[in-house]
DNA sequence: GCCAAGTTAGGACAATCGTCCAAGTCACAA
DNA sequence: TTGTGACTTGGACGATTGTCCTAACTTGGC
């Protein structure tokens, strides 16, 4: 707990910021106030503010990893572990209801901004994708796992929007419903 | 054309501008820029940068109305009008690309920045979801009309973020395949 | 006890932000 | 012709932005 450095605590802060309020809206001034360090002291840790954007979107990267894996010993067969994703929606109903989809808001943010840091945050995205995918092509060798694994993904998202714009956590369980069910249709279908 | 006042102007290189851009990104400098005007004259026309805000929300509602209203009027079955919604997607697929969905990321920017401007721009979505769910009840009137309304709309948000997200037209094309296809099956279902 | 390296504080910086204002231009009514 | 009101200009304003710098502090090895 406390052997964390500064560094630390700024990228944590950092992440929690951008996601509640944005990467541009948030400022330095901000960041430090809720780190309770000088403002200075900044840039003896980070040239720039994207380098700071590049760590966050780095241990978010890492964290996104961790649970992937996770859910990978904890669920047995790839259509848990597909339902286990399908259901974070539900997880973290309050804070999407809040403020939408971590990864979606931001890769929609940057590319408002055209910002450099597109690819990465992308890769967020790319890491489920892939994760999905794998899981389908487990279920049925000759479908199409990525396309598969693009709607669930796609869908998902939209849920996170609407349920944001509409301050409705009623209607990320109703869909989550009808995802299931596409899910355990899908699996009847195949197998 | 010639007769559209300078306010007019404004309001217009606003919405292009919030649209690519963002809101909070897009300064006055940049929109006097674009309409080539001083700076100053602004304040002439509105006295703050929300107020520009609110009449882009303004004039898109009466967009999206005028849209509405025509598709009822070139499409004769409910079902034909459904699907001319789900096909704006393809329509609008090269800026969609580039931007995501006009009224989805607006919504997400201004949650974020908390704007007292959300009511307003929800209203934006409110005008699809009830014009898809008189839709639905013509197909059925047993149906929950409004829970099919927001899972196409959710389904249209979540390809639009993924498709800005991985700059990817052709998943716009194939996810719009999948939706034509869930509709024509919930008519056959239905009717 | 001392020095070097790592860390922090606080403020200076140029630029830009949204906002506002005084002066000027223009068209048209009296 | 003159006066009036709508419109436009360019710049000033205080605040805030990201960035940078210098001086002070802390710490660990000698």
């Amino acid at each position: 707990m406390s052997d964390k450095t500064t560094r630390d605590h700024i990228v944590e802060a950092a992440d929690q910021l951008f996601y509640q309020q944005g990467y541009e809206h948030t400022s330095f001034s901000h960041i430090a106030e809720t780190v309770k360090i000088s403002r200075g002291n900044f840039y003896h840790h980070f040239k720039t503010k994207d380098e700071i954007l590049n760590a966050v979107i780095g241990v978010r990267l890492e964290n996104t990893r961790r649970m992937l894996s996770q859910w990978e010993n904890e669920e047995k067969t790839p259509v848990d572990r597909i339902r286990r994703f399908i259901h974070i929606l539900i997880t973290n109903r309050a804070k999407i209801k809040h403020y939408g989809c971590p990864v979606g808001t931001l890769c929609t943010e940057l590319a408002k901004l055209n910002h450099p840091a597109q690819p990465e945050a992308r890769r967020l995205f790319t890491l489920f994708r892939t994760w999905l995918s794998r899981q389908f092509e487990k279920i049925d060798h000759n479908a199409d796992a990525d396309e598969l694994a693009m709607h669930i993904l796609a869908r998902s998202q939209g849920v996170a929007t609407l349920a944001s714009a509409f301050s409705d956590q009623k209607f990320i369980k109703q869909e989550v419903k009808l995802m299931d069910e596409w899910l355990n249709a899908y699996v009847k279908g195949k197998i």
